[in-house]
DNA sequence: CGGCAAGCTGAACGATCATTCATTCAACTG
DNA sequence: CAGTTGAATGAATGATCGTTCAGCTTGCCG
C-alpha cells in the first residue's frame, strides 16, 4: 500500500514481503486513530491494539514513533499520487483532463477525508527532512494538475496566466473539501461542490474558445447524467 | 488583545485588568512557541519562561493546558475579525470593499504567517465544545466576505452563483497564503499572489458589467502605485 | 530429533511533563 | 504597626507513555 515510503526506512525483519504486509497493517489502524485522536494523543499501545500486533512488533518495523507517523502521511500522499493518473488515463481531450483531474482529485480527498486532515495538522510534526518527503510527494500530485492547466493554455483554451498560483488554487480547492467539510457539508454534498467549484474555477481561466468548448461538454455530461444519476438542485 | 475570548475561561484572579494583561502575557509567549514547536512538544514551562512568569502564575489564569491553546487560537481568529472590517471601514463602493476585503484578509494572514498554520495544526486538539468557540469564530469572519460578494451581486458586478462556496475561495486563497507559504514563496511575493489571485477570483465571478468597472478600478489602482512601489514584474 | 534463527511478545524501565500546594511576598486597611 | 488578603513562586508529585529486551514460539535444516 504505501510503495515508495518504506526505502527511507528501516526494518529489523529482512522479508520484504513480510515488511510491506506489516507495515500496512501498522498504518491503516495509525492513520485511523492519528486522524481520529491526533498523533500525540495516541499511543503506540492503541496503534499494536488496533493492527492486533504487540507493541514490540511494530518497533521491528519502524524505529520510532515519528517513523510511523511518516509512513501514514506518505500513504495519504501515495494515494493521490496513485489515483489521478489512474482516472486521467485514455483521457485526451485537454478540458476534459483539467475537468477529470479535478474531479478525481476531489474524491480522493474525500475518501480520505480525515486522513487528508491529518496530513495538515500532523506534517509540522515531522523533522525537517522527513517533512521535505512529504512536501515533495505533494510538489508530484501538483504537477499533474499543472500538466493539465498548461495543456488547456497551449490550446487556446485558458487564458496565459501564472501557471503555478492557478495550480495551486485547484490543489486547495480539493483540499478545502477535507479541511471545511464541517461547514460545508451544511449548504452542499460533494457533487454539487466539485460541480459548481469547476464552474469557479474554469470560469477564471478559460477563453471565449475555451468557453465554446466548456458548453458543450458540460450539456454532453449533463445529457449523460440525466437518466443515471440526477443531481441534487441548488 | 483577546477579547472575546477570556469570558468562557475561568481565572482564580478577580481583578479583570490584571486577567486581560497576564493572559495577554501568556498568550503571546504560547502562540510562539506553539507555532514553532507545535501544542504538545511545547512545556508550560516553556511558556512560562518565555511569558516571564512562573509556573503556578499560568494556572491561576487558565484551568489547564488545554485553556492555553483555545486562548491562543481565539487570538488569531480575532485578529481577523479586527482587521478585516477595520480597512473595509469607510468603503462603499461593491467592487472596491470586495477587493480590499480580500487584501486585508491575505494581510493579516501574513502577518500571522505562523499561527494561521498553528490554527490549522491544533484547532482539532481541542475538546468538541471549545472547537466551536473557534469554529464560529471563523463563520463570522467568512461572513465579511460573503457579504461582500453579496452586495456585488445585488449591484450586478457578479453572476448569481452560490454564495456560500463562493465564500469559501475566497477564505481558502487567504488561508493558502500561510498553509502553503513554503511553496508558493519560490515562485511569488505576497503583492503578486493577492494582485493576480484577486484577478483569478474576480474573474471566476464578473459580470460584463463588473467587468467593465473592474477594469477602471484596476487601472486608477496602477496608476496610484506607479510611483510609489513599483509591483514586481512576473 | 536437536538446535538455531527469525518473528514475535508484553512487562518493566526511565523520562517527561501537567498540575498542585506550601510558602513567600507586597500591598492595603483600620 | 499588626493583620489580612490577593498574587506569585517553583519544588515535588503522580501519571502517562515511548522504548527496550529477556524470553517465547515456530518452523526449518542437518
Amino acid at each position: 500500500m504505501t510503495e515508495t515510503a518504506d526505502l527511507a526506512i528501516k526494518s529489523q525483519v529482512a522479508d520484504a514481503a513480510l515488511v510491506q504486509r506489516r507495515r500496512s497493517q501498522i498504518v491503516a489502524a495509525a492513520v485511523e486513530l492519528f486522524s481520529e485522536h491526533g498523533f500525540y494523543t495516541t499511543t503506540i499501545q492503541e496503534v499494536a491494539r488496533k493492527a492486533g500486533v504487540s507493541i514490540g512488533l511494530i518497533y521491528q518495523y519502524v524505529h520510532d514513533k515519528d517513523d510511523v507517523l511518516l509512513l501514514a502521511l506518505l500513504s495519504v500522499l501515495d494515494s493521490y499520487k496513485r489515483e489521478i493518473p489512474a482516472a486521467l488515463a485514455g483521457v485526451s481531450d485537454p478540458l476534459t483532463r483539467c475537468w477529470v483531474a479535478v474531479d478525481a482529485y476531489c474524491r480522493v480527498v474525500d475518501s480520505r477525508r480525515e486522513a487528508t486532515v491529518l496530513a495538515y495538522r500532523s506534517t509540522k510534526s515531522l523533522p525537517e527532512a522527513r517533512r521535505d518527503l512529504i512536501k515533495n510527494a505533494e510538489i508530484e500530485t501538483n504537477e499533474f494538475i499543472a500538466e493539465c492547466l498548461r495543456d488547456c493554455v497551449r490550446h487556446g483554451l485558458f487564458r496565459d496566466v501564472n501557471i503555478e498560483l492557478a495550480t495551486y488554487h485547484f490543489v486547495t480547492f480539493a483540499h478545502a473539501w477535507a479541511l471545511k467539510y464541517w461547514r460545508i457539508r451544511e449548504f452542499s454534498t460533494l457533487e454539487q461542490y466539485i460541480d459548481e467549484g469547476l464552474d469557479f474555477l474554469l470560469s477564471a481561466l478559460l477563453t471565449p474558445k475555451g468557453r465554446r468548448q466548456y458548453r458543450t461538454l458540460r450539456a454532453h455530461r449533463n445529457a449523460a447524467n440525466a437518466g443515471a444519476a440526477p443531481r441534487p438542485e441548488r
